[in-house]
Parts: C-alpha cells; structure tokens; sequence
DNA sequence: GCAATCTGGTTTTATGTTGAGACCACTTGC
DNA sequence: GCAAGTGGTCTCAACATAAAACCAGATTGC
C-alpha cells in the first residue's frame, strides 16, 4: 500500500475496505493465511513474491490488525504469522472472488481447485444476498443509502 | 493491471480473479458502474482518478468483458459504459468488502453509506456461506481441494 | 454557422512502486 | 563449530501512477 491517492477517509465501506486490502498481494496472501500458511518463506515460495515486498506486506497487514506474529508451533524461535479475527473476517470476500472466478474466468472442464465442506467434502453452496427477511436480492433491488449515523 | 507477475494461469479461482480486477481502481470503477455512473466525466470527478488511468481502466475492463461502450442514454453521440453481465456478476464481492468494512473499519458511530433493500428500506442481511444442504460454514469448516476436472 | 465550451481522451514528465538479486544476522542441523 | 536454512534489509533498474498540458470531435450559445 503506501500510495499515492488515499480513501481512507471515505464515508463509503468499499473504498476503505480497497484502501486496506485492495492491492494486488495482500489478498493472496490472506488467501494463503486461510490455507494454513504460516511461514515467511513459506508465503515467499508460494506465492512467488520478491523477498521486500512480502516482508513489506506482512508487516503492513500486521500494523493493521489483520496478521498477528505468534511463536513457531514447532518450538522453534522462528516467529509465525497467523490471521487475527479481523483478517478472518475476510473470508467471504475470498469466497465472493472465488466464486466469480470459477464462473466467468475458466473454460468449460478447465480444471481449477474448489471450496468444499469440510465434513462432506462437497462443495459449498453459492453466496446469495438476501433481504433481513430472507427474500433473495439482485444486484438491482437494492440501493445505496448514502451517509448516516450508523 | 499489464503488472509485471500475472496469475492468469493459476489453477486458483482466487488468484485468476485478482489478476483481472486485483487492482486498486478496477473495483472503485465496478462499484460507481453499480451505482449508475455511465460517463467517462462522471468515473473521473467521482473517483479523483487522473484521466490517463480512467482511459487505461476503463480500456482494460472493457477488454476484460466487465464493462462495456453502449451509445449515450441521453441520445447524444457519446459513449457511455454499462456493466456486462460478467461485471454484475462481480456484485457479491463488492457485498462482501462492503460488510467487512463495515465490521472492522469504523469506529462506533461513525457514520458510512449502507446498502439497503431498495423496496423497504432496510439493510440488507449479513452474507453468510453455507453447504449446499443450508447448514451454516464457518473459515474453518471447509477445505480447498486442488485441482479437479471441474 | 461559427466561436466558445464540453467531452473524452493522449502525451509528457516527475515521482513512487515493484521485482530481482546481493547481502547479512541469527538459528538450526549435524 | 560450521554449513545450511530462515527471515529479513538494501540497492538498483524497470515499470506504473499522478498531474497537467494538449488535442480532436461534439455540443451549446447566440
């Protein structure tokens, strides 16, 4: 992050959401957080990222409450960096890019990995927006509403 | 986006759709597209972008399939830019960083624009991800199975 | 019907970000 | 105790971004 134009002071939830995450590794690293990784080199080999930028990233997304550094569960004196229940918080908004991406960005038997139940194994259902009441939503039948008091 | 890594070959849902809208104004773009914004001017003096990065965008998106150029509704001979259906699909994860920046990213009465169901009024209600029998998910109750043949 | 202005860009330039690799301190394996 | 592994920092070249100047075609004022 560290950019140029800032929105962090705007009154809309997105632009402050983008301002936070919205660069081009950090969500791959949270993905990967949410898979089980732990590891500085882990990310590194993974990820295929340059060493400073991930360094960067971590402790970036460390200063804003979504990694916490924890001592290494194998005892060692390596530190680990594991998603706080702020960054957990994210999960659907990588379940929301996942699901875009299956339908609209692979061919027709593409292979790609899939979100499955842990318990059953089959796939999870998809995310649908609904009314307090339950009734479904499009993205048509809502409005912004802009400002308030919360 | 033309960044010096692409994860247009990933095998990963996640990483595919990050290459295509992973950067910081193609979701900025999308979101104002939802709100109604259909002019070039309209994108520029609503987001503060510079004209040279709206052009590139909105080209990119365009190209992409998100976005297309569709004859002015006013009847002029401009152009105006309209989300495909591919671009609509896109609603979920602006949803989602909407929800999480809500959650996490302002203080106690700080006032933000909320999404409301437009025949009530209402806030909408909270995404959440289910199996595909209703059961509730949580971050920890699925797994990401690799590859498969779709 | 023509000049002024608006729209939708492109080009240019200065500056910031990224990627790759060299380098380094501390830890671990043996 | 020494080689290898871990987790970084630093430097530099390549590239992306922001801001402003510029420009062509459409529209408006009169």
């Amino acid at each position: 992050m560290v950019k140029r134009v800032s929105l962090w002071d705007a009154d809309c939830p997105v632009a402050r959401s983008l301002d936070v995450i919205g660069d081009w590794w950090s969500l791959l690293i949270i993905r990967d957080a949410f898979d089980g990784v732990r590891r500085f080199s882990e990310f590194q080999t993974g990820l295929g990222i340059a060493k400073g930028m991930l360094a960067t990233r971590l402790r970036d997304l460390t200063g804003r409450g979504i990694l916490e550094t924890v001592p290494a569960s194998d005892g060692s004196a390596y530190r680990e960096y594991v998603l706080t229940e702020k960054g957990r918080g994210l999960f659907l908004v990588i379940v929301a890019l996942r699901q875009w991406g299956e339908d609209h960005l692979y061919r027709p038997g593409e292979p790609h990995s899939s979100l499955v139940d842990a318990e059953s194994g089959a796939p999870v259902a998809r995310l649908e927006l609904r009314a307090r009441n339950g009734r479904p939503l499009g993205w048509n039948d809502t409005r912004v509403r802009k400002t308030d008091g919360d």
